[in-house]
DNA sequence: CGGGATCCCGCGGGATACTG
DNA sequence: CAGTATCCCGCGGGATCCCG
C-alpha cells in the first residue's frame, strides 16, 4: 500500500537473528499478549481504573479464576497496579501503571487494524468455506 | 508519557460496548494474533517470499505440524497467499498478501514497544520475585 | 466483594512415522 | 521437500465451593 520499507527494514533485524529463537524479549511479550484475556484487560483499563467487579462486567465471559491470573500477571509485569481499600467489604482497585499506558499507543493501532480489515479476513474465510463445500 | 487523548477516546468506543463480548471483531482478530505461531510468520514474512523449509529455519522451534496449521489459518484469513511449483521434489512458497502487508505497521509497533519495554517488564518480575523470596 | 483452593476437561501443539 | 496421519500429553482455563 504506503511504502513500507522502513517499516520492513525493522523487521528484517529480527529476521535475521537467525529470527526470534525461544527466549527473546518480543517473544516474550507476544506470548503474554497471546494470553486470551490480556489485552482485553488493558483496553478495559484504558479509560481509567476499574475495580474486579467492574472489569467482570466489561468482560461478561471471563471466569473470577482467569481474571484474577490475568491481573496478577500484568501486575507482575509492571503493567498495571493493585490497590486495596481496607473497607468492609473490600474494593480493589486496578489501574494502568505508566509502563501500561505507553502500551496503549501501539495496542490502539492494532485494533484500529482489526476493526478496519476484519471485513475483508470474514470475506477470505467465507470464500474459503465456500470452496471446501464446493468440493465435496 | 505524551498525552493520549485521543488514543485513550478510541479506547473508550470500545470499552463502552459494554466491551467486547465474545464474537466482536477485535477479540476475533486478537485471538488469531495469540495463536503462538501466527504473528512470528508475518514477521518472518516480512521482507519477501520465503519456502516452507525457510520459514522452519526462520523459526526453529516450531513443529511442521504446527507451521503447516498456522500458514492454514493465515491463508485462510486472507494474510498470506501459497504458491506450488510443480517440480520434483515440490517447492511451495509462501508470500504477504496485499492484506498481510498492512499489517505490518502496527505490528511493528507492537515489537518496538516490546523491544524498549523489556528491560523494564525484567526488572518488575524481579522485583516480584525478590518479594516472593523474603516473605517464605 | 474479591478473591483462594480444587477438580476437571478440551485442545493446542509436540513427537513420530509415513507419503507423493 | 512439503506436507499428512496418529498418538498423546500438558496446561490454559472453566465450574464449583469456600472464606474473611
Amino acid at each position: 500500500m504506503t511504502d513500507n520499507d522502513p517499516v520492513i527494514a525493522s523487521f528484517k533485524r529480527w529476521v535475521a537473528m537467525p529470527v526470534v529463537t525461544a527466549r527473546c524479549p518480543v517473544r516474550d511479550v507476544l506470548d503474554r499478549l497471546g494470553e486470551k484475556w490480556t489485552t482485553l484487560m488493558i483496553m478495559a483499563l484504558a479509560d481509567g481504573p476499574k475495580r474486579f467487579s467492574e472489569l467482570r462486567r466489561a468482560v461478561p465471559d471471563i471466569s473470577k479464576r482467569s481474571l484474577t491470573l490475568a491481573l496478577r500477571n500484568l501486575e507482575e509485569d509492571g503493567i498495571i497496579t493493585r490497590h486495596v481499600f481496607p473497607t468492609n467489604p473490600p474494593a480493589v482497585e486496578y489501574r494502568l501503571a505508566p509502563l501500561g499506558a505507553t502500551m496503549l499507543e501501539p495496542l490502539a493501532g492494532m485494533i484500529a487494524w482489526a476493526e478496519r480489515h476484519h471485513p475483508e479476513i470474514q470475506a477470505a474465510r467465507d470464500r474459503r468455506r465456500k470452496e471446501l463445500a464446493a468440493e465435496v
